[in-house]
DNA sequence: GCAATAGTGTCTTTCAGACAGTATGAC
DNA sequence: GTCATACTGTCTGAAAGACACTATTGC
């Protein structure tokens, strides 16, 4: 515990905004991570973001970043702020505050369309390991956010495409929370709440096995009762690799 | 819809720290709210807040602010980040940035102790009305904040004393919530859940009436499952006059 | 037929909601 | 005794957890 000399002078810093962009691809859950260029943490990993403007709004320079570092822009897209770090030390060069948003993103076909890729990679979330600054810190309490808002909310939809099976929304659940949930169970819960998915009476046909009804999100927020986790601690290595390797 | 012309420079800016203080007294759920004395807003009331000095932390900000707008310190006190707010045009002299925290106090036998308590007081909330800056707001994040975590973890021990009675923390919950909370129910959950509350194996004897037995915070944190708030919608006014009237 | 995925049905247990009745004090 | 508050007990229904079985495709 550092006691450092606190001024009497009002601080006045640069603001930042710093994004957790969550998607799922064939391995499980991920996260966007940048390769830093340059002094401090010179070559480390961390989450991608950027000052905030004159006169800019903090959604605004949220969204802005999220275009520059994935593409994407509004369409079917979460966004949402987490917290706010200020620690003086974070960063080695000067107090900086940094604002945490949690973006959710579809599947992309694509990795990182149309950005400055070279130097960003999608990370699976049990891999990250050591990042730049207080990012482990930031990460973690936005990877807590998106697992909890699963439990309440129909949060879970934004992680598919337009149209979804509910196999695959209930791997969204699995790969967020990292454990297996029970199928029947799950079916009984998502097609029982009113509004959560709606059919679209189309089917999908795939690989060996019967074709899957199709859904879409339906227009409830928020789920009563909500969906808990019970039982799935973190991401056993075990249940994690097998079905890594299913996948 | 304003649509402001948003600079390429890197805004340098003042940060804030915003207080909503809640406290439960005889007539229900308070916030602590200060008469502006200066422009802009000046004689509104608005929420209890300062600047983030040089080389200061945001929760240290918090305490300080809190310590010197109640007097409280440390002890027993529940302090935790709501959001952050940085609309460039919410305060109309400069671009000022703030994070809100939620404080949340036992019952405070004095009113506002060893503070400039000459602007500052006690607003039952749901008189709140129209503060100053975007206070409205913040001060309605916080509130549904507090609200949702009694759902889920033991916060409502804090507003009580050192020692208390289930009929206590029942009230706790009925302020915060603004509504009636079956006894009988709600005492099968608090005692029925491991190291919620732990019996002191006193009694308090007051007016007419069985004495009611004493019990202290326990070790839980968390409450699973949680102790859903259904029915229980905006304070109706029936409700809230009746209670209001008894208490 | 087999393999693989999708979907339904049932039993049990836990727990919230909705009640009525008993207990212990002050007066 | 009355009044007021504290506390316990029971019934019911909603819903989650834990199972096994049927359905529809490709091969």
């Amino acid at each position: 515990m550092v006691m450092a000399a606190v001024s009497r002078r009002h601080a006045r810093l640069y603001v930042t905004v710093d994004l957790v962009i969550l998607t799922i691809r064939e391995e499980g859950l991920h996260v966007l991570l940048v390769e830093r260029g340059k002094e401090p943490y010179q070559g480390q990993l961390a989450l991608p973001g950027g000052f905030l403007r004159e006169r800019e709004n903090l959604p605004d320079a949220a969204r802005r970043e999220l275009a520059e570092e994935t593409g994407l822009s509004d369409a079917r897209l979460h966004l949402e702020q987490v917290a706010t770090y200020g620690d003086p030390g974070r960063d080695p060069r000067d107090h900086v505050v940094t604002v945490s948003y949690l973006a959710i993103a579809p599947s992309l076909p694509a990795p990182v369309a149309g950005s400055d890729a070279r130097h960003a990679r999608w990370e699976p979330v049990d891999r990250v390991d050591r990042l730049a600054f207080d990012h482990n810190d930031v990460f973690a309490d936005a990877l807590e956010r998106a697992r909890s808002k699963l439990e309440h909310t129909t949060l879970a939809t934004v992680f598919c495409a337009e149209t979804f099976t509910i196999g695959e929304l209930r791997r969204v659940y699995e790969a967020v929370w990292g454990g297996p949930v029970d199928a029947r169970n799950f079916n009984r819960k998502v097609t029982g709440t009113d509004g959560f998915v709606v059919p679209t009476g189309e089917t999908r046909r795939s690989t060996p096995g019967r074709p899957a009804a199709l859904y879409r999100a339906g227009p409830a927020k928020t789920l009563y009762p909500p969906m808990l986790r019970t039982n799935i601690g973190a991401p056993t290595s075990e249940w994690t690799r097998i079905n890594t390797m299913r996948a």
